[in-house]
DNA sequence: ATTTAATGTGTTGCAAGTACATATTTATTA
DNA sequence: TAATAAATATGTACTTGCAACACATTAAAT
């Protein structure tokens, strides 16, 4: 390789000979969802020989005209139904022998999910809701994604109001303490929990109750309208971020 | 595309089609410096029409058979001499037009390097370190990522000993606090940064003190042995984190 | 010897975090 | 209908970390 002329003119030069497309591009989603008490994570059964039983992150290879993210967006569309999502890209894996067919890296997202959406749609029946933490092995590097994003996901709940994409519009204060100690895995203090949560002015008491719940209900909220819930979505032609 | 079926099928039976192959992969490497109490980078002259005049990260295309990490260790190498650095993936960057002659998606790292280092050996004369606040328009999208990967860097420094990367071995209070401040581009309390940094205890005393200074000199202090001033190299072919 | 300029150390007040207790409300049940 | 159970709602004392701030000390330069 070029040692002592710009490497950029080597490498432009390259573009146009096949030996450097040998490198497929792909995205996995790791798709977070909050049902039963449980942070659960979307994935469907490998359809490898090698990875027989095991579970897979849902993904696909990026097209050439395709934004990363709209690659994300459009695997989240068709495998959920949804449009308008919270996503956010965590990292790229690229190990050499990661896909057994060949060399492919993949850039990581996470993205949040309110499963009790009423457009939410599985659009197949090997796609299931599996509980994070009882997830042991995985096809690929699977396992080592999902613990990656679940980790920045931990990071960012503290500081980035994004957790309320897990949860309906309104929620209990219970509702959303569980949802916060589901995905720490620790157990918090009701009083300081509640003190930190409205420190940081992101609530809106929506004036009405809980129902249909065996004991006293608590006031609904709902995340204020001027925090912003989801990023802004980029333009497919804009640089990303 | 497979709507019903498993997209890993689909998209592994894809990956022997050429269409699939027409995005390339690059890393980009951020580099900084500390010199003249000022955090530089290093760039080189982009040597496209496109953006004739100005500077670009130093990076490369990937190869086929090449860990992205290896890659980076690879440019560093090449262009600093230098083997043994600090290093650490930020983001991909994959918007369709971010690269004149193509699609090439980008994975950005940065990584910090002694200036000093008697190592040190600049490859070419059209690479040069600049200070970080002067850099106004870069090629490509490279003014994004050295902004990303100087928030990333921002953030990493309160909570890990990364800086000392950027040091020579051994160093007064005075320097650290310099450097601290450059990179963050405020002004720091002595007292309270002395404070700071002694509870983290991350330092040693070497028992020497400052020389040629014109004022009383400081005492020298170098990194804990016991604190990992680098990441731990991954083997190539290991799965990357 | 004096001046200068930086080093090297607390202290005090404020803000945030943690541990912890009691009164209140609703549904359940006896 | 009254008593009980279970969760809501709220406040206080203690501790810890962070920010503002001042003074004595040391070495080089004059």
């Amino acid at each position: 390789m070029a040692q002592h002329t710009g490497l950029k003119t080597a490498a432009i030069e390259k573009i146009s000979h096949l030996e450097y497309f040998n490198i497929a591009v792909s995205v996995d989603c790791v798709i977070f969802g909050y049902d039963e008490k449980e942070l659960k994570v979307l994935l469907i059964k490998s359809d490898l020989e090698e990875f027989s039983g095991l579970d897979s992150l849902l993904g696909d290879l990026v097209r050439p005209d395709e934004h990363l993210e709209t690659a994300s967006y459009r695997i989240l569309k068709e495998r959920t139904g949804l449009d308008d999502v919270y996503l956010e890209q965590v990292q790229a894996f690229g190990s050499i022998n990661r896909h057994p067919s060949g060399r492919v890296i993949t850039i990581a997202y996470y993205s949040l999910i309110d499963i009790s959406h009423h457009k939410l749609r599985l659009d197949n029946n090997e796609l299931n809701w599996h509980p994070v933490n009882d997830i042991r092995k995985m096809a690929f590097d699977h396992k080592l994604i999902l613990d990656t994003c679940l980790k920045r996901l931990q990071q960012q709940i503290m500081n980035q109001p994004v957790v309320f994409n897990l949860l309906p519009e309104k929620f209990s204060l219970r509702q959303l303490q569980e949802l916060y100690e589901s995905i720490l895995g620790v157990e918090l203090d009701r009083r300081n929990f509640r003190k930190k949560i409205s420190l940081k002015d992101w609530l809106q008491d929506v004036g009405e109750m809980e129902e249909d719940v065996p004991h006293r209900p608590g006031k609904l909220y709902k995340l204020k309208t001027s925090q912003p819930k989801k990023p802004v979505r980029k333009k497919a032609g804009a640089v990303s971020a």
